[in-house]
RNA sequence: GGUCCGUUCGUCUAUCGGUUAGGACACCAGGUUUUCAACCUGGGAAGAGGGGUUCAACUCCCCUACGGACUGCCA
């Protein structure tokens, strides 16, 4: 994918660094990301989006989006989650590189890493019990004195160390500061004397999740964390991790939460917060990528584009800092565009995997055939898969056609005779939207009226609604026949 | 409480010191029409507040207010 659009900005700085010193134009690391979801519940809607823009920044910038599920705390994770999320990525369209990765899997490796950080002296081993530090922290936000805790283990001698289980806890440096240069925050700079010494190995033996993310993101290579913000702040002991170890520190790009429409954090009220509750909804997967994609980035005043365009376009730089409510509104005029422009054979597959996941009955082979045909009329008018199934009734339905309560009252005693004299007409007639439209203008006009009054009852007929695409549409795409079998129906 | 982040129309956003602050969704009005949509035209609608810096500030700095995140042997 050529890089369409660079930040000006940023091409311009490129060069000023060159011209003043010219030597660190190495070649530049291939792009790594990773997205990592805990596998606690669904893929929430805030996590399929930074999963979107991991993606996107890999296959625009020719690189490699990994997955990796963050299960060490095996309490919270099942393996019901795990395939949630995986079905959410697959329906959203972003596939990843490779195997998904376990971390729990990887738990010897973080110990054998929390060890080696041991014999650094970059850590220590702590035998304070968790009972000593929630009451030392209870004490102290009693005294409104801060509840940093620093343990007495810190500087111990080893010859006094119990026989008793301890936790290895990183020893963070106690001054100076630890900078964060973020790709979409700036530059954040924290105060090291206010960072405790965040525990690595719990007293079981099993990582935490601050060391195992830093090995992991190490030995998979990744090079860009594009993650939530609610991260940033971890972002400054985990670089102290990666400093502990000499390894190269990634990246930063902590991207803004997404709020409800109320501007509130995204919670169980707000309804839909899953992934795949969007595509029960009948959302259309593109719509949702281009939908998520503007919410927090953008590229201009690109609206409407596909994922190859914003795999062109995406840089960190143009991600916003602040975070982005949901509208629906806009998320369906979105989508409406995407299936207007969708392909018909595509939408056909889509709208039967709605049909299939929101619990309904998928569409027949004679259905399918029939919706088909008919897209060409539907397509510009949905803006979700129900809707476009709403508006295929015609199609979809067979003889006798019901008739809703609007459609038996504009079937009046005036208008049944009215289509009794029509179809002889139908009978002879030409099939073609022109040949139509002169046998229904003339009919019309033989009969004094407009053509809208003989359009309500043929709505009925046909479709047993009176609200309906054209019936010209209709009419050609049942066929001949059909059309005169639904006619004397409805006027018997 | 402490640390960190944020704040442009109702919403998503453009703007990288000089613009009548632009676009999109939504909304309102009109047009088109074969119902509903779609579509076309037009309209109202914004820099949280206060101080600086500057010839000039939405843009840079500070303070306040409001919102959020973090502050775990959760991730």
């Amino acid at each position: 994918m050529p890089r369409q659009a660079q930040s000006r900005c940023k091409m311009v700085s490129e060069r000023l660094i060159c011209m003043t010193a010219p030597a660190p134009t190495l070649p530049k690391k291939p792009v790594v990301t990773r997205f990592a979801p805990s596998p606690t519940g669904y893929l929430h809607i805030g996590g399929g989006r930074t999963a979107l823009f991991n993606w996107l920044y890999a296959r625009g910038h020719g690189g490699t989006f990994l997955l990796r599920i963050e299960d060490t705390d095996r309490a919270r994770s099942t393996p019901d989650a795990t395939a949630a999320i995986l079905r959410g990525l697959t329906w959203l369209g972003l596939d990843w590189d490779g195997d998904v990765v376990s971390q729990f899997q990887q738990k010897d490796r973080h110990a054998d890493v929390a060890r080696d950080m041991l014999a650094r002296g970059s850590a220590y081993k702590c035998f304070c019990t968790q009972e000593e530090i929630e009451s030392f922290r209870a004490a102290a936000e009693a005294e409104k004195r801060s509840t940093l805790f620093i343990s007495p283990w810190r500087d111990a001698d080893p010859a006094t160390h119990p026989d008793t289980p301890f936790v290895i806890r990183m020893k963070a440096p106690r001054t100076g500061q630890t900078v964060i240069a973020d790709a979409v925050q700036g530059t954040v700079t924290f105060q090291n004397d206010l960072l405790d010494d965040m525990v690595c190995l719990r007293s079981d033996g099993t990582p935490t999740y601050m060391l195992a993310v830093v090995v992991d993101d190490h030995d998979m290579g990744v090079t860009h964390v594009i993650r939530g913000d609610d991260h940033l702040n971890n972002a400054a002991r985990q670089t102290m991790v990666y400093n502990a170890m000499g390894w190269d520190v990634p990246v930063w790009a902590h991207i803004p939460l997404i709020h409800g429409p109320d501007g509130k954090k995204l919670s169980k009220r707000h309804g839909a917060l899953g992934v795949e509750d969007y595509q029960s909804m009948g959302y259309p997967a593109a719509g949702m990528r281009n939908y998520l994609s503007r919410l927090g980035w953008s590229h201009g005043d690109d609206e409407f584009f596909t994922s190859a365009q914003a795999m062109g376009w995406f840089e960190l730089e143009d991600i916003g800092r602040a975070p982005a409510r949901l509208d629906f509104k806009k998320l369906e005029h979105i989508c409406g565009l995407h299936i207007a422009a969708g392909e018909n054979a595509a939408l056909l597959h889509e709208v039967q995997a709605y049909l299939v996941v929101s619990g309904q009955t998928a569409l027949t082979d004679a259905q399918s055939d029939g919706l088909l045909r008919a897209m060409y009329c539907l397509k510009d008018r949905a803006k979700t898969f129900p809707e476009l199934i709403d508006k295929a009734h015609f199609v979809l339905t067979s003889r006798p056609v019901q008739l809703d309560e609007a459609a038996t009252k504009s079937l009046d005693m005036v208008s049944r005779s009215m289509l009794r004299e029509l179809t002889p007409h139908l009978q002879t007639a030409l099939w073609t939207r022109e040949a139509l439209e002169a046998i229904f203008t003339a009919f019309a006009a033989a009969h004094g009226v407009g053509f809208g009054i003989l359009a309500a009852p043929l709505r009925a007929a046909l479709a047993g609604r009176i609200v309906t695409p054209s019936v010209y549409d209709m009419m050609l795409v049942i066929g001949q026949t059909e059309t005169i079998s639904r006619i004397e129906d409805a006027a018997a």
